[in-house]
DNA sequence: GCATTTACTAAACACTGTTTACTATATTTA
DNA sequence: TAAATATAGTAAACAGTGTTTAGTAAATGC
């Protein structure tokens, strides 16, 4: 019965359908401004439809997070190639920072929003993040055995890292960096510049 | 004309209940549950009243927010009284953590959510957060001035203190520690370890 | 060829923020 | 004091939202 693959192979393809034209729109828009109704009117077929492929609104966007880690992921493990593991740690927060910058509402859907978190309760494993934050932990260990960084607890440490490259972005995201009272080129350059002081106060 | 006084504060009044019913309700629901139509319902006035004293619901949300920051300020402030500006700094940042464990709802309408935003735009000075970081900017210029901590620039330094301890609370509040596994309170441990860390590393 | 399953949709439900047109009361003026 | 005006409040509507239900038409299985 090769009709069942065929079904099975146009299932996904309208799942795909969805997920584009919700992608497109929410990089465009956002996600509030992303409605059932305009995702149904951008693939012409009724908003009832969707229901058919996706239980609600948050696992569709529930899928463009995971393909926004994936996009994270792939950016960060460019620095494999790098030897010394102080200098990967330096260039996978750079990048990280970087990502936000050029991609802030896919940075808000993966560790802002609260809309994908619904899902991932309900699967008792986080794998997206799990990866991320593994490459980091991993690095981290390299640079406790090698004696680059000051010694403390690996978790503790990995939170402070991640916690504080998050902090930056996500005040620069939600705009309340405005404060410092610089055009937005001139905030980049202090958040980079942060983070810069901040490898150096955690060099051993 | 003593009429004018009693109406403006009636005015007033009328506002204060708006204002009071809101926090109430967001504080117990959430900002997307708090509907105009729940605080007129909760104050027995039809939902079209509430448009005769604020513009819109954002402008309520943004009182809330001012409120909100009052209190925080109130809460840091008492460590006035810390001679040693590192320890006043220290003090300072863990009863910041502490404000949005036990205030998540205020937290998040205060550094995450888009909504009083929209208020500041036009505003051309963020007064509540201006204030709350004017004293952090002080510490840290005593801390400067009696070597307390590593010379560095004192707003690149800000950002770096600030940025840390939102990153630590938002992925708190947002719910993103859970990739750490462990139950609540246990996460709270690490969030304070990993500060007691960063000050650590912060230290001269 | 007929029964059944599948794919799809129009319309409705229960909400949301916000505006408009209208009424009843309070205040000011003649 | 009586008429004119200003103020306070509201019912109903507008334009949206996510989601569900009932019903139709086409594809598939027998």
């Amino acid at each position: 019965m090769a009709i069942k693959e065929r079904k099975e192979r146009e299932k996904q393809e309208m799942r795909n359908l969805i997920i584009e034209s919700a992608t497109h729109l929410f990089l465009k828009q956002g996600y509030d401004k992303t409605s059932i109704r305009n995702i149904a009117e951008d693939i012409e077929y009724s908003p009832a439809t969707i229901y058919l492929y996706f239980k609600d609104k948050d696992e569709i966007f529930y899928v463009i997070h995971e393909n926004a880690f994936a996009i994270l992921d792939q950016e960060l493990r460019k620095h494999d190639v790098v030897a010394d593991p102080f200098e990967r740690l330096a260039a996978i927060g750079r990048t990280y920072i970087q990502f936000a910058f050029e991609n802030p509402d896919y940075y808000d859907l993966m560790f802002i929003m609260r809309a994908p978190m619904q899902q991932i309760k309900n699967e008792e494993k986080w794998e997206a993040l799990d990866c991320a934050f593994g490459y980091l932990l991993q690095t981290l260990t390299a640079c406790f055995e090698e004696k680059k960084i000051r010694q403390a607890d690996l978790h503790v440490t990995a939170i402070m890292v991640w916690s504080y490259v998050h902090g930056l972005v996500s005040l620069y995201v939600r705009e309340r960096m405005c404060i410092l009272m610089m055009p937005d080129d001139a905030v980049r350059e202090v958040l980079y510049g942060s983070f810069d002081l901040f490898l150096a106060n955690l060099k051993a």
